[in-house]
RNA sequence: GGUCACGUGGCCGAGUGGCUAGGCACGGGUCUGCAAAACCCUCAACGGGGGUUCGAUUCCCUCCGUGACCUCCA
């Protein structure tokens, strides 16, 4: 089926790859999950979409993918004060809970968004939590190489003396130097004890009202954020692995810093390709919790936020992402919107039409030719822009079909409607928002309400047909009068 | 300040050294009792200024603008 290779943008390279795996026919996913201390925003919908696809298409293309996104459930701390508060603890404090009620709470939401958004579960989801022996472990392994050092119950990650054996910053092209030549004015928690202020920490010691604390070699504390993915992602998948994903701001420090601490644990670059998928803006502007445009997705579905002009279904926010390069950023607003649920409701039209187009002679249309398209565009680099973009004109020439502008031989039709299912359905993972009733009382009753409006349209009696269809709007059934005649959608 | 991206028609968004996606909106038409849907047609872009080239929206330089990251923050 693979006629043009698979190409992934590999963020250590900057440039395309062709993709083989290090052990085909098997492929190791790692996505970077997230930190469970608020409601699943658009940010945390495009990262997941993503990654789906990437799950999705490389299932389709016969790889036997084993896909791990973590749920990062140890608070960290935010904020660049003395005190530095923990983000897990600082909404427990808020919401009077336990820090683990806190996190299922919001690892509960995020798992209803995305099933919401039709976004398939990884086949193995570890929390942070759950490894920390295994935390440990690699700490130890990064003292006992020289690359790490203790100072009153925290060690961290001797940057300094990592990059005189491995280069370091080689995912964001950063240079130590200029690192080590910035921003000297900041005053960050824990700094005082860092060897060099571009050092990072693998565990930190706990303070009395820390709450959430493990005992560890060097006293009661928890893990740097860093380290739990390096763990999770090689205890699953191996080391190295073939895929690591997450957004682009986890590039630096977060997944630098992954790197270098398998390289230092283990001596092994631990990912071969990395992909990245940009962010969101809102009306052209950042979206950010401190600028109050953070979108929660629940208010998307619920229309309740004061930047929605109304409710918009889970399925159009997906069709919307994903009508955008996951590496370009992607701006929200109401109108486009409005604009890709109008587009998704085409798409959802076109494909119900075509077990009805009647086969012909001969078709007008190169339906295998299409077919490579489709898979040319998205090998490379997940194009799923223009993957809809084919997907449009076949529906195109779906519509036209009904009006015998095209045509089709039944072969092709039958190859025009499994492959509109498999890069529509399957691969894009778009579906109906509501699915089909096979309510035989509906259906019935349905027949029964045309065929009296119809009556009534016969004898003319137009203010009863059009009360009837207005009624009908009213309950979001809408009455299209067609030459073949008349339908009803929902 | 440093590093790296980006700037495409009314809006959203692909892409390319010459043949310039797609969606939505607008306008005109066909169909229809009217609507809706659909179809056809039209409209329209590549931030400014230089350069390379036979030719640049696509490559280079510069300016302007926007964004991301810069150590615990998805």
């Amino acid at each position: 089926m693979l006629s043009s290779p698979l190409l992934i943008h590999n963020s250590l390279s900057r440039k395309k790859e062709e993709f083989h795996p290090l052990k085909p026919p098997f492929v190791g996913l790692y996505v970077c999950g997230p930190t469970v201390y608020g409601p699943p925003h658009l940010g945390h919908a495009r990262s997941a979409i993503t990654f789906d696809i990437v799950y999705r298409y490389l299932k389709k293309l016969g790889y036997r993918v084993r896909y791990v996104r973590n749920i990062t459930d140890v608070g960290h701390l935010e904020n660049d004060s003395d005190e530095g508060e923990d983000k897990i603890l600082k909404r427990a404090k808020v919401e009077q809970l336990e820090p683990m009620e806190i996190v299922q709470l919001y690892m509960n939401k995020y798992h209803g968004e995305m099933d919401k958004l039709n976004i398939l579960r990884p086949g193995i989801e570890p929390r942070a939590t759950g490894h920390i022996p295994e935390q440990i472990k690699l700490i130890e392994k990064i003292l006992s190489q020289g690359f790490a050092y203790c100072v009153n119950g925290s060690v961290y990650f001797d940057v300094i003396k990592y990059s005189q054996h491995h280069p370091y910053g080689i995912l964001s092209g950063r240079k130590l130097d200029e690192l080590l030549s910035g921003d000297e004015e900041r005053e960050l928690e824990g700094q005082k004890e860092k060897r060099n202020p571009v050092d990072f920490a693998l565990w930190k010691k706990a303070n009395p009202e820390h709450i959430m604390r493990w005992d560890s070699p060097w006293g009661e504390g928890f893990p740097g954020w860093h380290l739990e993915c390096s763990v999770m992602s090689t205890k699953y998948l191996g080391l190295p692995f073939d895929i690591h994903g997450g957004g682009m701001d986890l590039l630096f420090p977060h997944h630098e810093c992954e790197i270098s601490q398998s390289q230092a644990g283990s001596d092994t670059a631990p990912v071969k390709y990395w992909m990245h998928n940009n962010m969101i803006t809102i009306n052209g502007q950042k979206m950010g919790k401190s600028l109050g445009n953070a979108i929660g997705l629940e208010e998307f579905f619920s229309g309740k936020h004061p930047l929605l002009e109304r409710s918009y279904p889970p399925m159009t926010i997906r069709f919307f992402i994903l009508q955008a390069h996951y590496r370009s950023t992607l701006d929200f607003s109401n109108a486009a919107l409005i604009a890709s649920e109008k587009g998704l409701k085409k798409l959802l039209q076109a494909k119900k039409l075509i077990v009805q187009i009647n086969p012909s002679q001969k078709s007008t249309r190169d339906i295998k030719k299409w077919l490579d398209e489709c898979y040319l565009v998205m090998n490379d680099d997940f194009n799923t822009a223009q993957l809809i973009a084919c997907l449009f004109s076949a529906a195109s020439w779906i519509y036209s079909s009904a009006e015998n502008k095209e045509t089709f031989t039944s072969a092709d039709l039958i190859l025009l409607k499994n492959s509109f299912e498999l890069f529509f359905t399957e691969i894009l993972g778009l579906k109906e928002e509501t699915e089909p009733t096979n309510d035989k009382y509906l259906d019935g009753l349905m027949s029964l309400i045309i065929e009296l409006r119809n009556n009534a349209r016969k004898n003319k009696d137009y203010a009863t047909s059009d009360a009837i269809r207005e009624k009908m709007k009213e309950l979001s059934i809408q009455l299209e009068d067609g030459k073949e005649g008349t339908r009803w959608v929902l």
